[in-house]
DNA sequence: TTATAAACGGAGGACTATACTCCGTTTAAT
DNA sequence: ATTAAACGGAGTATAGTCCTCCGTTTATAA
């Protein structure tokens, strides 16, 4: 493989990342190829179909994902601070495009991805729990939903950079309430937790 | 102006609200005709331009959310209580959409609901940093912004049901988090707050 | 350096979605 | 019962998207 080649489908999978969170579901080839730099014949020899791309995608989110989730797991001294590092690292890899492309998919063939993604995750959160960091209630999946919603763009014409500082600023709080024993006289909880059974599988 | 007009008015604009935080932008008009379960013609008869049309929906989820924090203001018996209390009912109303509506809106003259949304909301934040559930740091913009955040949906599927639940659960987290001293030692803010001015003024 | 296979870009045609109008029909209100 | 107001949806124009074709450029190795 030549080493442009090479190149621009690495531009062209991060570029479909940003688009799909960016629009919430299928990105537009034409977009695509252009927020890559690159010619859309280009785009369609590295992937002849939207399914391949999708699949790419998910692929690359995730791999990022869980060489992020291990790294948090080895450095870092206390689950709580793992998971903490994890998630802000997991909304700059743009994790949350992964649960997106997921219902656009014909096949989830990446059992290799997932079983490492979900374990990663599931061991953070344990480890949080541990150390007290996050409550008993807290499940893998509050989690990877956390993960989308801090993904994506608010659409309310921010720069870059201060989306990312917002997502990065909110998700600190988020974080911060996952903290088992409530500490506000005047909380309670206001809705029960949901069947999410689907979305958890996939990440 | 006749009965069947204005429910008609109210279908539209109800529609445009849950149609612009799904697409988080410019919602098309055949879309929200179809939402409001009206002709495409009568739409255009009440919004001859998608600028009135935006206009209407700014409106609309602001005088909601007034309406709302005053209730919250008057009848709760914390101030913890009261923006907590507040923040679910915004995102229901989905006051998120003034943000989205705004950077497309032309004209923003609508000072009327624009002051007394932010009068609202700052005596509400002044309010629960009082009585310890919120941190001196916290702004009102960071809670406009909490609104925008937990108003849109995740785009994995979910039903209206399942979307909702998990938006209150995960704004409730949110919310704990804001409490003033930080609980969890290994805790450290990671990200100065941002230049919000232009986003403070919009809610 | 040069040869060449591999990769590239972008114009262009088919197709789909969206914007907006026109006009015959229905309905609220007197 | 009358009628002015409001309605619905088919229909046309326009814009956006998909995808292919082919002439040009570029990486690589002789």
């Amino acid at each position: 493989m030549r080493a442009d080649a090479r190149r621009n489908r690495r531009s062209i999978v991060n570029a479909a990342v940003e688009v799909v969170l960016e629009v919430g579901g299928e990105p537009s080839r034409d977009t695509v190829a252009e927020r890559a730099g690159v010619g859309i014949a280009t785009l369609y020899r590295h992937f002849p179909d939207q399914q391949r791309l999708l699949h790419a995608v998910a692929v690359e989110v995730l791999d990022r994902a869980i060489a992020e989730g291990r790294a948090a797991l080895e450095e870092e001294t206390s689950g709580g601070r793992a998971l903490r590092r994890y998630l802000h690292a997991a909304i700059d890899a743009g994790l949350g495009a992964v649960n997106i492309v997921y219902p656009l998919l014909d096949d989830h063939d990446w059992p290799e991805q997932r079983d490492a993604a979900s374990g990663v995750l599931e061991r953070l959160v344990a480890a949080a729990i541990d150390d007290g960091a996050a409550g008993e209630e807290v499940t893998a999946t509050d989690i990877a939903l956390a993960a989308i919603r801090f993904c994506r763009p608010l659409a309310i014409g921010l720069t870059a950079d201060d989306e990312r500082a917002i997502a990065h600023q909110q998700l600190d709080r988020y974080f911060d309430g996952l903290a088992a024993q409530r500490r506000q006289p005047d909380t309670q909880p206001r809705h029960l937790p949901v069947d999410t059974s689907r979305t958890r599988s996939s990440a």
